[in-house]
DNA sequence: GGACAGAACGTTCTAGAACATGTC
DNA sequence: GACATGTTCTAGAACGTTCTGTCC
């Protein structure tokens, strides 16, 4: 019985729900496969059209991140060959969906864990920031998003029962003075009313 | 009295403070007259100079907006003219935090509804976005800005105190009790030790 | 095979947030 | 030094597109 076969399914990949489909499963998202074959092609053979290429985009010195050397030309030739667009502003976004970070001012580079030069088989272990809030059922999303309207809800409701405590405890302690005085009476009728006859102490 | 003299100072300049500054009153926010200035330089004599700006910006047809002809050129040769950048996307950040919108797909083309080719006077009435909420006085902000952790931390907080009101509930009632209790055996002992006496009523 | 619903993914436009800078 | 504004990086939100399982 060996349970313990094609279980190398990692844990990001059933967050995300990469791993419960067919075709998909076990595949890095597009994206990723697009812009890691994007920086693959530098590594060609260094002809003339590579070398070009590699003035507008290239892996950073590291292997662990990549920079776009030329915003312009990277949005004018590489991004509609490999994407349905030509904003560098729409790559930027999906490089954040996915966890990149920028790693440098003043120029286009960008980071992420599992991104790095030659092991494209980390790819699968990135996710879509957007799974992770939504690991959450999603029938769970309505609570989620009124949570700040229900901490409110509770403060208030801890408020009313606050104030009502404050009240009863104020209560409580005038019936014990009234109890208080209560007893020094009783006590005083004690005493008159013994007389004569024996002492009486306070705890009777 | 003409206490009706000089107050024409729109709402939204109240709104947002700059009518309550001296030098700056009555002024667009600097990034508005730059932007406004950048594109007024289209209107030149035509010459080389302006003919080769026109292409990179330039108002709209019917100059309710403008356009950006030329990202790249735009970024590297204007921004930096004008502002302390040249990130084409850090001048969509402004557009929009004053309200901007784009307005119309596959170009560059902005507009607001008081941005008009010509009317510079109007751009007094172009405010930040963030002003809006900002109407609260800004001594309000910490507390704003802090609300969600606030409330959490008030809400710790009156959970606590109910934890102690209700446990101060119950020892005053335990006193309460024992009051009672001492009550009936001084009344007892009242009872026995007057004797033939006389009545004892509870009121004593 | 075709229709269709639901989910994942992509694209676009705008806003949040943190920090820097400048101004009174 | 408080406050408005500017700059940067990242995220929200709406909507469109593609993929996939299901039912007929």
């Amino acid at each position: 019985m060996s349970i313990t076969r094609d279980v190398s399914v990692s844990v990001s990949e059933v967050m995300n729900g990469r791993a419960s489909q067919s075709p998909r499963a076990r595949c890095p998202a597009p994206f990723l496969l697009k812009t890691f074959d994007l920086l693959e092609e530098e590594e060609g053979e260094g002809n003339e059209r590579d070398g070009r290429r590699r003035r507008i985009v290239s892996w950073n010195e590291d292997g662990n991140g990549f920079v776009v050397w030329s915003v312009q030309e990277f949005s004018e030739f590489i991004l509609p060959k490999y994407f349905k667009h030509n904003n560098f502003s729409s790559f930027i976004r999906q490089l954040n969906t996915y966890g990149f970070k920028k790693s440098a001012p003043n120029r286009w580079e960008f980071q992420h864990e599992k991104f790095q030069k030659g092991n494209k088989h980390l790819l699968v272990e990135i996710t879509r920031k957007k799974c992770e809030p939504s690991v959450f059922p999603s029938f769970l999303k309505a609570y989620t998003k009124d949570s700040a309207a229900d901490v409110e809800e509770n403060n208030h409701l801890l408020l009313e029962e606050n104030k009502n405590l404050r009240k009863e405890k104020l209560e409580l302690q005038m019936q014990i003075a009234q109890f208080k005085a209560l007893e020094i009476k009783l006590l005083d009728c004690l005493s008159q009313n013994m007389g004569s006859q024996s002492k009486v102490r306070r705890t009777c």
